[in-house]
DNA sequence: GTCCAGGACTCGC
DNA sequence: GCGAGTCATGGA
C-alpha cells in the first residue's frame, strides 16, 4: 500500500493514551471512530478530502498511520490529532490545583493523564450538544448514530464503515420533518437546521468566534441564537473552542457529581455550583470533564 | 405509572 | 425578571 504515510505525535508527560482511549470507549454507539484492539480508527476531511487514519500508542508518543499522500495530508491528520486530544496544553497547573482541592483530588489521581477531549468540528459539536439536551448521554448517542447515518459521508475500509459527520451545507437543506424521523424532537430540529444554516451562509464560524476573544462574549453571542442557552454555550466553548474555564453550570451530571465529592444528600443549587467552582477558575473545564469521567467510573462499579 | 436524563423556549404575571 | 408549563424519548 503505497498511498500510507506514518506520524509519530510525542505526547507530554501529562498524557494517558488509556485514559483518554476510555473515555474514547464510553459508549457502543459512538459513530464517528472505531476502536479495536485498543486502536482508534477514523475518518476526517483534510482539505475537502477523505482520510483514514489509526492511532495506536506508542512508547514514544503517539503513532498515527494514514492513507493518503503528502505532506499536507500528514500535516493536517496530525493537527486534527493534537486538537481533538487538546495536546498543546501543559496541565501541571490544573494537577497541582486538583492536589489542594479536597473535590477535585481523587478525580484528578484517578484519571491523571486524561484531557478534555474535543470535537475539532464546530457544526458536530452544535449538534452533539442540542442532542444532548436534556435527555440521556446514551440516548444522545443513539440519536447522533442515526443522524450521522443517514445523512453523513460512509467511507468503507476493510470492511468497516467510517462516517464524515453529514455537512453543514446538507443539512441546512433538510426539512425538519427529516430529523424528526430519526426521533430527534421538532424543536431540536429547528434548532439543529437552523444552526446549519448559519454556518452553511459564513455567519457562524470558529474562527469568528475564537476571533470574539474571552469566554463572556462569545456566550453572549451564541446565547443569542435559538436553540444555545448558558449550557450549551459553555459546551461548544469546552469541547470545540478549547476553553480551559468554560462552565456549564446547569449541567446535571456535573450537579450528580459534586453531589458525590461534596457528600451532599441532595443535588447542589445552583449558587452553590458555582461557589464550588470559584477556586476552579481558570480550569472549569477541565475540572467539569474528570467530575464527569469521575461519576461515570463511579457508577460503572454499581 | 412515575421520575429523570450532559436544557431551552414560551407564556403569564 | 422569574416561575411554571412544554417539549419528546427511553431507561430505571
Amino acid at each position: 500500500m503505497s498511498n500510507h504515510q506514518e506520524l509519530l505525535i510525542r505526547t507530554p508527560d501529562d498524557f494517558s493514551f488509556p485514559e483518554n482511549l476510555e473515555y474514547l470507549s464510553r459508549s457502543a454507539d459512538e459513530c464517528m471512530f472505531h476502536i479495536q484492539d485498543s486502536r482508534v480508527t477514523r475518518a476526517i476531511e483534510v482539505d475537502g478530502k477523505p482520510v483514514l487514519f489509526v492511532m495506536e500508542e506508542n512508547p514514544d508518543g503517539i503513532l498515527v498511520t494514514l492513507t493518503g499522500e503528502g505532506d499536507e495530508v500528514k500535516a493536517g491528520v496530525e493537527q486534527f490529532v493534537r486538537d481533538w486530544l487538546d495536546l498543546g496544553r501543559d496541565l501541571m497547573p490544573f494537577y497541582e490545583l486538583g492536589e489542594r482541592d479536597p473535590l477535585l483530588r481523587e478525580a484528578v489521581r484517578r484519571h491523571r493523564g486524561l484531557r478534555v477531549v474535543g470535537i475539532p468540528d464546530l457544526f458536530e459539536t452544535f449538534v452533539w450538544a442540542i442532542l444532548g439536551q436534556q435527555i440521556t448521554v446514551a440516548f444522545a448517542y443513539v440519536l447522533k448514530r442515526r443522524f450521522v447515518e443517514t445523512f453523513g459521508q460512509a467511507i468503507e475500509a476493510d470492511g468497516v464503515i467510517h462516517y464524515l459527520f453529514p455537512s453543514a451545507e446538507k443539512v441546512a437543506g433538510l426539512d425538519p420533518e427529516a430529523l424528526r424521523e430519526l426521533k430527534i424532537t421538532g424543536r431540536k430540529s429547528e434548532y439543529i437546521i437552523g444552526i446549519a444554516r448559519l454556518i452553511a451562509a459564513g455567519e457562524l464560524t470558529k474562527e469568528g468566534l475564537l476571533a470574539l476573544g474571552d469566554d463572556r462574549t462569545v456566550e453572549h453571542r451564541l446565547t443569542a441564537i435559538r436553540g444555545i442557552g448558558p449550557w450549551t454555550a459553555n459546551y461548544v466553548l469546552m469541547r470545540c473552542l478549547r476553553s480551559p474555564d468554560a462552565y456549564p453550570a446547569a449541567d446535571v451530571g456535573l450537579h450528580n457529581a459534586l453531589k458525590l465529592v461534596a457528600g451532599l444528600d441532595r443535588k447542589p443549587t445552583l449558587p452553590e455550583v458555582e461557589a464550588f467552582a470559584e477556586p476552579w477558575k481558570g480550569w472549569r473545564a477541565y475540572a467539569t470533564f474528570y467530575l464527569w469521567r469521575y461519576l461515570s467510573s463511579e457508577s460503572e462499579q454499581g
